[in-house]
DNA sequence: ACCCATATTTACAATTTTTTAATATTATTA
DNA sequence: TAATAATATTAAAAAATTGTAAATATGGGT
């Protein structure tokens, strides 16, 4: 879909190409990986240039299942399981760390194809999901979450929007207004501290981090500063 | 009934020794064919002896569909038949010639062993061994069932569209109108609580595992969390 | 028409978030 | 440095959202 790329993630490289040709014939692009290392790199440098990852079972240095779990970290992309041997499945360690389909080798390139299209379709419902990351804090508008160097936050809603807004424009002075204006979304009567409140939460929640990155600026508003 | 044999038939080996292992492991003998022909004749020379028979459709000489006919000609053991893809199943061709179960490829051999205790139990009012193993959820879409650790759910239509749908969409914020508008199928007026019954009930049938991956973000929605 | 299972709505309690308000602290400028 | 204006802090009130259970509605099957 898109312009979005596959990532394949094999040390077998027969099994890479064959993949990469099938995949490339039915249209999509894709990147390859031949050990878990390399891939968890292309993952970590070009993860919202992916929209799905085949990855296999046994592969040097960082193995299918490690992988995944590094991935599920940072990403919900669909992930196909590939296994040399049935008896790999016997471990069942990842149907709940969100493995989307298993294929046995050997597979069929057209069956994989198939359930390829049927993943990425399936996926592409929603998929509005932005992930942007600064300054060691990253926001997924899509999953609600935020992190500050891999720590997960608790924000509530104003919380969340705001941080967001606020690194959004980061190196922006906002006024009050314009914050209210934007994420509340009214024109607000009389002098309310409401701003100055989530603010203040903001920066206990977010702590050294929070004190050091949203600023006020004295007569002004605020801003996010790297 | 404990010394009978489980026939499985399928030309994809590796399939033939996954299920043969777990199935051993679980303390039941095997007796394997690698293609109908070679199933039926298993079938017919030691009928006796079987207690239960796991069939792929697809299969060279003799098909799933016609061996299961020739063996409803003579027993009533049950049959459990497997499927690549779950649109082979979309022909419903055996549901009257009966099918006791059907399983979607890749299927957890967790699963299949459950199902084959099940049946082997009902069929026979002994109680198979049991196998305990953490996998998660699971859901068929095919053969709409839901599975959580190998426990079958109890689903109503509608909250199995709705947990499917949130499975899709691992680790997304889903607003309510979105759950509405995907699975309900409606532009709805006002508010309702008809998300929150559902999700309500989905919760209380999931138990523990509800509780613990179907978060509500407040003021948001809901997401389903690995 | 009736029963049954499922689905939806309703009403209210429980919970969480947001706003307000009062007070304290800090920054700015004369 | 004192006076003043702006912001931070804190606690409590208010508002909004969600959970829950029971009532009502819907529709399939007999």
């Amino acid at each position: 879909m898109e312009n979005k790329k596959i990532l394949i993630a094999d040390d077998e490289e027969r099994i890479v190409k064959l993949v990469t040709d099938f995949l490339t014939a039915a249209g999509y692009k894709t990147v390859a990986a031949y050990d878990g290392k390399q891939a968890l790199d292309i993952f970590k440098s070009s993860k919202d240039d992916l929209c799905l990852a085949i990855i296999d079972i046994m592969m040097p240095e960082i193995d299918g299942w490690a992988l995944t779990r590094e991935i599920r970290k940072e990403s919900y992309i669909p992930i196909i399981m590939l296994s040399a041997r049935a008896e790999e499945f016997d471990l069942l360690e990842g149907f709940d760390s969100g493995i989307d389909e298993y294929v046995t080798k050997p597979f069929s390139p057209a069956v994989l194809v198939k359930r390829v299209e049927a993943l990425i379709k399936r996926s592409s419902g929603i998929s509005a999901k932005s992930v942007t990351e600064k300054q060691g804090l990253i926001i997924d508008t899509g999953a609600f979450t935020a992190f500050i160097d891999g720590k997960p936050l608790e924000l509530t809603l104003k919380e969340f929007e705001l941080l967001s807004y606020l690194k959004e424009n980061t190196g922006r002075v906002l006024t009050r207004d314009q914050l209210l204006n934007s994420i509340w979304g009214y024109d607000y009567i009389g002098d309310t501290r409401t701003v100055d409140s989530h603010i203040a939460r903001l920066r206990t929640k977010l702590g050294e981090y929070g004190v050091s990155h949203l600023k006020t600026i004295y007569g002004m508003g605020y801003k996010f500063e790297i």
